[in-house]
DNA sequence: CGGCATCCAAATAGATACTG
DNA sequence: CAGTATCTATTTGGATGCCG
């Protein structure tokens, strides 16, 4: 994983390679970017169905905002929207298994999002009593 | 990972470690969020350390964005600017080490960006000839 | 409950020109 | 080259009210 002495043949290869990592992560960004969808969708793997327990559990989002992207993700093959005919009629929305193959990026994402917390809370310590 | 039996204790842990994630899935997209950040670290790890050469590798972002984000990128620790006096001045980006504990994450969004890119061109492919 | 329509405010981004 | 300033256009989002 250590390399210093061919450079020329490098460059060309990281050129290449620097393409296509820019082109998958910006395809990824295209689907799931955006404050919101990885959070639907992380409030749904955890059992919440129903608009409004969606809403509950992922605070700060409005109803508009939360309808257009349960749309985008069923658009895209991450859920479905169930509805029941009955007394009222229930509308339930449901993970794909399409969802899962997220499961990776948002353990990264996780992971990365609490060290980075306690990295935060480590400067506010260290910055020698430097209160705001 | 199947469980089905005691749904009520479940529940609640459930409740407790879905805040957990979206908290930190939500301070993670606070700082690397949005169309641009990851993808400037990435060209950067590439090798490119220019204004100008980031732009290149950075399709379709303009120098103001550009600007702006690496200003971010500074204050979060992730780079450092450096100016080099001579003729002319020479400013270089470079990536400091905390920009590595990005790596998982790149890792897994340029997975999934090429996976999803298969998927849609295989369901491209088909749905009957449905051409646009 | 689960939305959609409308209006309006704020944030974001492109184009262009300009500077050291 | 490496930006900044300005203006404008577009996107986004909140608030509210309404509907089945």
């Amino acid at each position: 994983m250590k390399e210093s002495t061919q450079n020329q043949t490098d460059n060309k290869a990281f050129t290449e390679e620097c393409h296509t990592v820019l082109t998958a992560v910006s395809d990824a960004l295209y689907v799931i970017g955006g404050k919101w969808k990885l959070m639907i969708i992380i409030a749904m793997a955890r059992g919440n169905k129903r608009f409004t327990e969606i809403q509950k559990q992922v605070t700060g989002i409005s109803a508009r905002v939360l309808s257009s992207e349960l749309k985008d993700l069923e658009l895209n093959g991450f859920i479905i929207k169930k509805v029941e005919n009955g007394y009222p009629v229930t509308i339930e929305y449901e993970l794909l298994p399409y969802s899962q193959t997220l499961e990776e990026l948002v353990g990264a994402m996780t992971r990365w999002g609490i060290q980075h917390r306690e990295k935060v809370k480590a400067e506010m310590g260290s910055e020698k009593s430097n209160k705001q």
